[in-house]
DNA sequence: GCGGGAATATTGCTGTGTCTATAGTTGCTT
DNA sequence: AAGCAACTATAGACACAGCAATATTCCCGC
C-alpha cells in the first residue's frame, strides 16, 4: 500500500497546467491556420500592433516573444516574404532595423483575430462563472508574478513598455 | 476614447495563461538539464515509469505524450542510445515494440523528481492559500475538460488506462 | 489457405528554432 | 582621433519534430 511516488498529486497539479495550455494552443493554432498564420506570426503581429506606429526593433520584438534574435531574424524573413510585414532602417542607430506591419498584415490580424477572441469566448471564459474565473485569473496573477519568465509585459501596464527612443 | 480592439481583456487572460506555461516550463527545462534530461525526455521517463512493468508500446507512448510516432521513434532512439530506455520486442505482435525503462533510466528519474516537485511546490503549490489552489484545479478541470485536447489521462481515473493487452 | 485492408514502426524530407560566429555600428576612454 | 568594448542583426551549423511514404505484420472474410 505504498504510495506511488509517480503519483504525487503536486505532478497532477502542474500536467493539468500543461493540459489546458497544450489544448488552448492546439485550438488556437488550428484558427490561425485557417487564416494562413502560425502561432508565433500571429503573436508577432499581435505584438508590432499593439505598439507605437506597428513596430518594433527586431530586438525588443524578440524579447517581447518567446524566440531569440535569430528566430526573429527568420519569422521576420518569412513575414517580409508575405507580405504580412516589412524592414525599415532606423534613422537613428544604423544597427537596429525596425519591423513594420503592412497594410496586409494588419488585414490579415484584422481577419484572424475576431475568431480568436470567440475562442477564447467559447473554451476558456465561457466555460466558467464570472466569480470563479475572477479567481482563477488572481491566482494565475500570483503564479506569474512568482514565477516571472522574465516580465514580458506588464498585466494592464498601458503604454509605458520602455521602448527606446531611437 | 474608442477601445483599442488589441486590448481585449480576454486575450490578456489567455496571455497569462501562457506566461504562466512559458515561466513553469523554462524553470522545468532548466532543473531537468541539470540531470542531462530534455523535457519531452523527462516526459517519457514519466509515462514509462507510471506504466505496469515500466513499459509501453511505442504508438501508446506517442498517445500519451505530445508526440507523434516519428517523435516517439526518435526520442526512444536518443534515450536507449544514452542507457536510459531499451527497445523489447513484442512476443505477441511483431509489428510491435516495447519501450521499457532501464535500471539507469529509473536512477535518472529517482534523481530528477525530488527537485522538480519542489520546483512545483516553490512556485505554483506554495504560493497559493489552500483554498485558492482548490478553486483554481477546479476551474482548470473545467476548462481542461471542455478543450479537450483528446483526453490524454483521467484527472485520477487511477489503472484503467485500457493498455492493449498485447 | 489466402488476399485485401488496417495497424505498427521506421525513414526521408521539410520546416522551424536555438547556439555560435561574424560583420557592421556606436559610444566611451584615453 | 584611435582603440576598444558593447550592441545589433544576420548567416551557418545543428537539433528536433511533424508529415508522407515504406515495409512488415496482423486480422477478417471468403
Amino acid at each position: 500500500m505504498t504510495k506511488n511516488l509517480y503519483d504525487d498529486a503536486r505532478i497532477t497539479a502542474v500536467g493539468l497546467v500543461m493540459e489546458v495550455y497544450a489544448g488552448l494552443a492546439a485550438r488556437f493554432a488550428a484558427q490561425f491556420e485557417e487564416h494562413g498564420l502560425s502561432t508565433v506570426e500571429f503573436e508577432v503581429l499581435m505584438r508590432l500592433a499593439r505598439s507605437p506606429e506597428h513596430q518594433l526593433r527586431m530586438t525588443d520584438l524578440a524579447a517581447q516573444t518567446s524566440l531569440s534574435t535569430s528566430g526573429v531574424t527568420r519569422v521576420v524573413d518569412r513575414m517580409e516574404r508575405d507580405g504580412l510585414l516589412c524592414r525599415r532602417a532606423c534613422p537613428s542607430d544604423r544597427r537596429s532595423a525596425y519591423a513594420v506591419v503592412t497594410e496586409s498584415g494588419m488585414a490579415r490580424l484584422g481577419e484572424t483575430l475576431p475568431g480568436h477572441i470567440q475562442l477564447i469566448q467559447d473554451w476558456f471564459i465561457g466555460q466558467l462563472e464570472p466569480a470563479a474565473l475572477e479567481s482563477l485569473l488572481d491566482s494565475l496573477r500570483v503564479v506569474r508574478d512568482a514565477v516571472h519568465p522574465g516580465a514580458t509585459a506588464g498585466s494592464r501596464g498601458g503604454s509605458a513598455e520602455a521602448t527606446t527612443p531611437c
